[in-house]
DNA sequence: CTGGGGATGGGGCCC
DNA sequence: AGGGCCCCATCCCCA
């Protein structure tokens, strides 16, 4: 029954109840918080994801538990953490969670030492007592103050005035986890926690052990990745919030100690920590991803991440256990989707383009203060140190990329022609959304580069882009656009017009019964999407289509059928789905009485009917 | 091989 | 913000 060096710990426990020294491993905890580090590195086993800023983490749960009771209580019953980036920022996280992880203070690669103040507060926020102790010790004998940890030597985050001097590129530190080929450490290039004894602790080595790629760096700072790129902030800032819902779950939990007007305890706010920079490459978590959808799994899975490191689709699967097919489905779509993005996501093709360049008005809604982007946008180069702005557009969608798989040679019209310091920007409020490599931006289209030549060579296209709006729009005004197309097919619209509906668009004649609705659909003439994904770049004009996105990127499907155990990220996808069981076609096309279980099928079908062939 | 149908994913947009 | 519904695109199966 038990046998082995089990049995005979436990012959020593039951019988001496003390332990000779010969009968304990003394390296036992060290070992196995090695391979517990190790299975970190590679994601093995990792069963939570811990988002900062933009960077994700993976960790295991009973790990991070076991050191903090904040993390204890968020973990319990989430899989997936959102910290609070003015608390604590990815490279900071990145070291704290070495130190859970190996006891060990690594250095990181940006300061020459560890910034204790920062630490501090980042300790402080998450409840590690030990780390915070070693921090103020460590200050203390360097002389300085222990509450500056928000300041100056603090978290490094620019303070919300002095955005527009921070943070000028945010390299890309997700296309690992994009693309899998950049920053993402695959397990062999992920360094272990080194266990030898000579392995520094507090400010020892400057040599890059576990963290030698990926943190993020604010080049305008230049302190790593101590959130001065991310001026998220409640409230404003570059943060996008993903309004995700395993962000909202997070307990609340107060800071310790130095108390920052922070608020953890505001279920919001650790959903608005989500917002921010790019996602770490650094991080493990991209570690072992092949795709991105595997940082999924929804919050009844919590065990979705295992086996990733295996079956790269397994993450993608219901627990009811799709089909094999199915899920190759799955993964050839998520191959597919940078081609097809583009169509979709092009703001020329389907939308009532309107002449209208980019609005002035556009964040004013959703992200308050800040600048809101396009020509805006470029004003906020002049007042700062714009370094490599990365920001794609609708443009980068309509060339079939989106970021999310081929950053690299996106923008490949070549390179010619004059550079034009006006055409890099920065779109404030999302300095720390990065889109892989493409660093020059365009400002009129925010098509975002990898080079300042192949800017160029996008920006002599942009008089007939602009023309080819125009035309458009002037069409698009002088009679319906979307709203005619989509009677066609179906006729939604016979309530649309019996209501009174005083409030009508100054671009097109739609008309809408709430001022708020009309602005909703105003940002659809707009040029600009202000709403990117903090994945893969891709821009919305809605923050809820992008949030929505997000949820594809994540895995998160919460919506699952009883049936067969599908999911899906739309309830409208669930309640269309059940009828493959039911059986029950509710479509019946009147010409040849063919009865569908999907609307959209049953208009495929009658386009069969009405073509000419 | 081709076309139709079933089913699904993603984005746009309105409520 | 989220739900709902629209569209497009696509894959797979099958006749």
């Amino acid at each position: 029954m038990v046998s082995g060096p089990l049995a005979l710990r436990w012959c020593v426990w039951a019988g001496r109840g003390d332990m000779g020294p010969d009968m304990e491993l003394p390296s036992h905890s060290k070992q196995l918080l090695l391979q517990l580090n190790q299975q970190r590195t590679k994601g093995f086993l990792c069963d939570v994801i811990i988002m900062v800023e933009n960077s994700i983490f993976r960790a295991h749960k009973n790990v991070l538990a076991a050191s903090s009771i904040y993390f204890k209580s968020l973990v319990l019953h989430d899989n997936l953490i959102n910290l609070d980036t003015d608390m604590v920022s990815s490279t900071v996280f990145q070291q704290i969670l070495d130190f859970i992880y190996t006891g060990k203070l690594l250095p990181s690669d940006q300061p020459a030492e560890p910034n204790f103040s920062t630490l501090l507060t980042a300790a402080s926020y998450l409840q590690l007592p030990e780390l915070a102790a070693l921090c103020r010790r460590k200050l203390k004998r360097a002389g300085k103050p222990f509450g500056s940890g928000r300041g100056g030597a603090g978290l490094g985050r620019s303070p919300r005035g002095q955005r527009l001097s921070t943070a000028s590129v945010i390299q890309a530190r997700y296309p690992g986890l994009v693309d899998g080929r950049k920053g993402a450490h695959t397990p062999q290039e992920l360094p272990q926690a080194k266990g030898s004894d000579e392995e520094l602790f507090l400010g020892g080595s400057s040599q890059e052990s576990v963290h030698g790629l990926g943190r993020p760096v604010c080049p305008a700072s230049g302190e790593a990745g101590l959130g001065g790129c991310s001026t998220n902030g409640s409230g404003g800032g570059c943060e996008q919030e993903l309004g995700l819902d395993l962000s909202k779950k997070s307990p609340p939990l107060p800071p310790a100690t130095p108390g920052p007007p922070l608020t953890p305890d505001d279920p919001a706010q650790l959903s608005d920590s989500q917002q921010g920079s790019p996602l770490s490459a650094s991080a493990p978590p991209v570690a072992n991803s092949a795709s991105y959808a595997e940082l999924g799994g929804t919050p009844s899975e919590p065990m979705d991440l295992e086996g990733a490191e295996d079956n790269p689709l397994s993450l993608l699967e219901g627990p009811g256990g799709q089909p094999p097919r199915k899920s190759l489905r799955h993964s050839a779509r998520k191959k597919e989707w940078a081609k097809k993005e583009p169509m979709a996501a092009s703001p020329f093709e389907r939308r009532e383009a309107a002449p209208k360049g980019p609005c002035p008005g556009e964040e004013a809604e959703g992200l308050g203060d800040r600048v809101p982007n396009g020509i805006l946008a470029s004003n906020a180069v002049a007042g700062g140190p714009y370094g490599e702005p990365s920001y794609p557009c609708k443009e980068e969608e309509e060339n079939g990329k989106d970021g999310s798989e081929d950053s690299g040679q996106s923008g490949s019209e070549g390179g010619s022609g004059h550079a034009s310091a006006h055409y890099m920007y920065r779109q404030e409020g999302y300095e720390t959304v990065s889109y892989g490599d493409n660093l020059y931006v365009c400002i009129p289209c925010a098509k975002g580069f990898p080079s300042s030549e192949q800017l160029n060579a996008h920006v002599e296209t942009h008089t007939e882009e602009e023309l080819f709006i125009k035309e458009e729009g002037a069409y698009e005004t002088g009679s319906g656009g979307a709203e005619e197309e989509a009677e066609d097919l179906s006729a939604p619209s016979a309530a649309y017009a019996a209501e009174p509906r005083p409030f009508k668009c100054s671009v097109c004649e739609k008309t809408y019964k709430d001022p708020a609705t009309l602005r909703q659909h105003e940002k659809t003439h707009w040029l600009t999407r202000p709403f990117p994904c903090n994945i893969c770049g891709k821009m919305f004009t809605q923050r809820g289509t992008m949030t929505r996105h997000m949820r594809s990127h994540l895995g998160l499907k919460p919506f699952a059928c009883d049936e067969c155990g599908m999911r899906f990220t739309r309830q409208y996808r669930l309640t269309e789905h059940m009828r493959v069981h039911s059986g029950e076609k509710p479509y019946e096309c009147q010409l040849c009485g063919g009865k569908f279980t999907q609307q959209r099928n049953l208009i495929s079908h009658l386009r069969m009917h009405t073509s000419p062939s």
